[in-house]
DNA sequence: AAGGCGGGGTT
DNA sequence: AACCCAGCCTT
């Protein structure tokens, strides 16, 4: 096992030098701004999808003094169509502590990086070592898959004995010098190498020492978590329209798309009759829509949009917890979750 | 320790 | 249709 932990630092730094990735957006001006953003961005998303939404956002914000002086809903508008909308919070969260406590500058310091809202040890890890060339590890899925796979790792790496167990492996690899270019490598392994399925062993720097090689089977780690069966839910959206507008309400904060913009939202038709009339709102016959399925990591959403014009109604929309979405003209910055998003550029 | 949190790409 | 992706936060 010495033998195999000692060539493992060697054999990534020099296959970085030939193959890595150098020219990401977020390599070029390599500031802990520019590598906390892509890094926060980066969580449970495809380095393709990430781009844009990268390069858009360092356009609008080119410093985190003009993200912490930023509306929520500016940035919330910026993320919106890449999910987990909590980062996009945390983000301009943080901003705001940095500007508050550190004067606009990044932190340095690990236990100053890792307290930030939506910077967890990896991220911190990550920033301090990619911008900083500090001395720190990083587990993210890359990692996880390559390390299961060289040290056949058993056990689903979302238990906590097998994440310390991965942590551990991977403080052991990581060199002293040239942090940054190794994790930067170990995620290119990661990411175009040793892939999901299908890995390029025979490309691979440690195919010699690689367990997973050596037995032919890649296909067992990482180890799967034992699944069940996703439930299904149904939502009826309302979709109001009055004057060429259409009613949205601001989501709560935290929850499912927290403060994003949505139709009003009900379990049942009788729910969305009810309610208007206990608004006192009178519509044309609400029409429904062709229902769809949105698919989320943990549950099905069933959707049925109900649309329908007002005709009459009396003081009951509050704009400071919603918004007319103007269907023929230019509209405020807000964030949308996709289906509604989608529903709206149909209706238009 | 387990579950919530999105949307899109791949197979 | 199932699975996964540069994870983190709350309970």
């Amino acid at each position: 096992m010495a033998m195999t932990i000692q060539y493992f630092p060697q054999a990534v730094l020099t296959w970085y030098e030939q193959y890595g990735r150098k020219s990401l957006p977020w390599q070029v001006e390599k500031s802990s701004y520019h590598v906390w953003l892509s890094e926060v961005m980066l969580q449970q998303t495809q380095v393709a999808t990430v781009i844009p939404y990268f390069n858009r956002f360092i356009e609008h914000f080119p410093q985190i003094t003009d993200l912490a002086k930023a509306p929520i809903d500016d940035v919330l508008h910026l993320w919106t169509g890449l999910g987990y909308y909590a980062r996009a919070r945390n983000l301009h969260k943080a901003a705001q502590l940095i500007v508050d406590k550190f004067n606009g500058m990044f932190p340095t310091k690990f236990d100053d990086v890792v307290v930030l809202p939506g910077i967890g040890r990896s991220t911190a890890g990550a920033i301090l070592s990619l911008a900083q060339n500090q001395h720190y590890p990083i587990l993210d899925g890359n990692v996880k898959r390559v390390l299961t796979r060289y040290f056949a790792v058993e056990g689903w790496p979302g238990i906590k004995t097998v994440e310390n167990k991965l942590w551990q492996l991977s403080a052991q690899v990581t060199p002293k010098h040239k942090v940054a270019k190794f994790n930067q490598a170990m995620m290119d392994i990661g990411a175009m190498v040793c892939t999901r399925t299908k890995p390029k062993c025979s490309l691979c720097p440690l195919q010699t020492h690689c367990l997973a090689y050596k037995t032919e089977s890649w296909q067992l780690y990482p180890t799967k978590k034992t699944k069940n069966a996703i439930p299904k839910k149904t939502a009826y959206f309302l979709m109001l329209e009055y004057d060429h507008t259409i009613w949205l309400e601001k989501r709560p904060p935290s929850g499912i798309w927290g403060g994003l913009y949505c139709f009003p939202q009900f379990s049942s038709k009788q729910a969305i009759t009810d309610w208007l009339k206990k608004q006192g709102i009178e519509t044309t016959a609400p029409k429904q829509l062709v229902a769809f399925r949105h698919t989320f990591s943990h549950f099905h959403l069933d959707i049925f949009p109900i649309y329908c014009v007002i005709t009459k109604y009396t003081k009951c929309f509050n704009e400071h917890s919603g918004y007319w979405y103007k269907l023929k003209s230019n509209n405020a910055k807000i964030g949308l979750a996709t289906p509604v998003y989608n529903l709206l550029k149909q209706t238009i």
